[in-house]
DNA sequence: AACCTATCCAACCGCCTTGAT
DNA sequence: CATCAAGGCGGTTGGATAGGT
């Protein structure tokens, strides 16, 4: 393989604006080939997890809330550190973020909390929470589905799943350009490229049937769709009329 | 105002699992 | 069945920033 330069550290809002529409096009499974096409000089794993962690659009940023703080300390006595598992009840959080938040506070807390009650080894360390709640699993809003909420429709992605998170996405605004911005740069970009607004359920080879075994046999000379110049047209256009209306 | 410490969080690393060949 | 590559996951690190002295 030839090791060109592979870029690390912080991501760029222009590689974050280039790795959402490639996932768009080719959904979030395939992402060696996302890594390559997008021309991003990221490996497929750092792209992944610039997704998962931060680019997905189901993702809740901020603080967690109460309920959150409480499901989090619950599953994590139930299950231990599976931080993806105990990701997956929390719709918007990624295992990333529980994992730090874990780390953070209850970690302190909890040793605070040894530190003020005499140590009695015999008791966990949950037992407070667990008579005081309901059990974690009959929880109103809690997904049944051992999938990941960030699974956004790649080509295996067969069956719509309903996105219950969309709501989350009004906090976004407040921080200026951010996440929600690089979202409706994508829908303008697909306006002007007559993409669907549901690629990502329903993924590009719907409309560019012959596109897949193009690929196929072109995975050495890398198609990329050259809608990149008209995509980033837009993106130029959408951040500059965002920002001179103030936002 | 300057320095120090604590906290937050994005990103990387390495190991394990899974699926394709 | 064995091998390999890619994806997934948990642990860890390091930079940025807020808060305290």
């Amino acid at each position: 393989m030839v090791n060109e330069e592979i870029r690390k550290g912080p991501w760029t809002e222009q590689e974050d604006v280039q790795l959402v529409f490639y996932v768009k096009l080719f959904g979030d499974r395939r992402w060696d080939f996302i890594a390559k096409v997008s021309g991003l000089k990221r490996t497929g794993k750092s792209c992944r997890l610039r997704w998962v962690n931060y680019l997905h659009p189901g993702l809740k940023h901020g603080k967690m809330t109460p309920h959150e703080e409480r499901l989090v300390i619950e599953l994590q006595s139930k299950w231990g550190n599976r931080w993806s598992r105990i990701a997956r009840k929390l719709p918007g959080r990624t295992d990333n973020e529980i994992k730090n938040y874990w780390r953070t506070h209850m970690r302190k807390q909890a040793q605070d909390r040894k530190r003020t009650l005499s140590p009695s080894p015999s008791t966990s360390n949950s037992s407070s929470f667990e008579s005081n709640n309901p059990p974690v699993d009959s929880m109103p809003f809690m997904e049944t589905q051992e999938r990941s909420f960030y699974d956004t429709g790649g080509l295996e992605m067969l069956a719509p799943r309903g996105k219950n998170t969309k709501q989350e996405d009004q906090k976004e605004m407040e921080k200026g350009y951010s996440l929600d911005d690089i979202w409706k740069e994508i829908s303008i970009c697909e306006e002007g490229c007559n993409l669907s607004s549901q690629t990502m359920t329903s993924p590009i080879w719907n409309h560019f049937p012959d596109m897949l075994s193009m690929m196929e046999q072109e995975e050495s000379t890398i198609f990329v769709p050259n809608m990149t110049d008209q995509f980033f047209a837009g993106y130029e256009q959408f951040k500059s009329s965002t920002l001179t209306a103030g936002l």
